[in-house]
DNA sequence: GCCCGGTGGTTGTAGATACACCTATAGTGA
DNA sequence: TCACTATAGGTGTATCTACAACCACCGGGC
């Protein structure tokens, strides 16, 4: 069961992964879960929460707490939207200074974790990868 | 940033795959990390918590308490060792009772991961990662 | 016999994740 | 206008995960 099972693989390499990106930011006092919002927040320009529920395919109940995490940081703003519902969330300065501070530092990550799993895996994961999550 | 991160892609795939197993094991009341932890108990027969740490690439003290908790469920028990160090895990007949148990279920959502990634996706994916994480 | 270093394991603390359930409120239809 | 519903979001609780720091103890060297 062990061996065909793709969750098990799936997470394995979810943990081997998330290690050495979180090594190369943490000097930086963030992770990489959180840089993934704060890019995600950037590039879904005045996303509400549940936009991101939606775009990052986790629970919104999680999201509620990494969001007010970050808020604590202050890192992003809640901003009251002119029409329909809820409040779109948008990033402080001091949030967008960390997002280009920290951009060398995931470099460094991105090409640990491409020597780290073979030039042909990293390529090809991410190939794969694109259009994958529903 | 977040549409090269390899790190983004394989958090997101992991977040929807352990919903996928962990909701058709979820009527035995284990999860997928346990089911993992339980599989692998079986195939390292003898294995003592630090094999498992080498084995499944996680942390110790996430293993120690994982492994808490699944003695308080009474699926597994601690054995010493004849020779050398540490204590042996084995399951207990309630452990190997759960584990031919779940087998259906597990069956279910290795289809349901497959449907739901593609066919061509899983197959793919269980291929580049049979020799990834180290 | 005794110290001491390495190994096996736990505890403190914290983040990420999810499910079930709850609250508040914007829209909607009568 | 007003009641109702569906949506946005938060809380309670639990698991999985990691890092740092700690404790216990076996073996070796002296």
């Amino acid at each position: 069961m062990a061996s065909e099972c793709l969750a098990v693989r799936v997470r394995r390499l979810g943990r081997v992964v998330t290690r050495v990106y979180d090594a190369a930011l943490a000097p930086h006092g963030v992770t990489i879960a959180q840089l993934n919002l704060l890019t995600a927040i950037v590039a879904a320009d005045g996303a509400r929460p549940t936009d991101l529920v939606r775009i990052l395919d986790v629970e919104k109940s999680t999201l509620s707490r990494d969001l007010q995490r970050m808020e604590d940081l202050g890192w992003i703003r809640f901003d009251p939207r002119q029409s329909g519902r809820g409040r779109s969330i948008s990033l402080t300065p001091a949030g967008t200074r960390l997002l280009l501070e920290v951009r060398p530092a995931w470099e460094k990550a991105q090409e640990a974790a491409r020597s780290q799993l073979g030039r042909g895996a990293f390529a090809g994961l991410r190939k794969l990868l694109r259009p994958i999550g529903r």
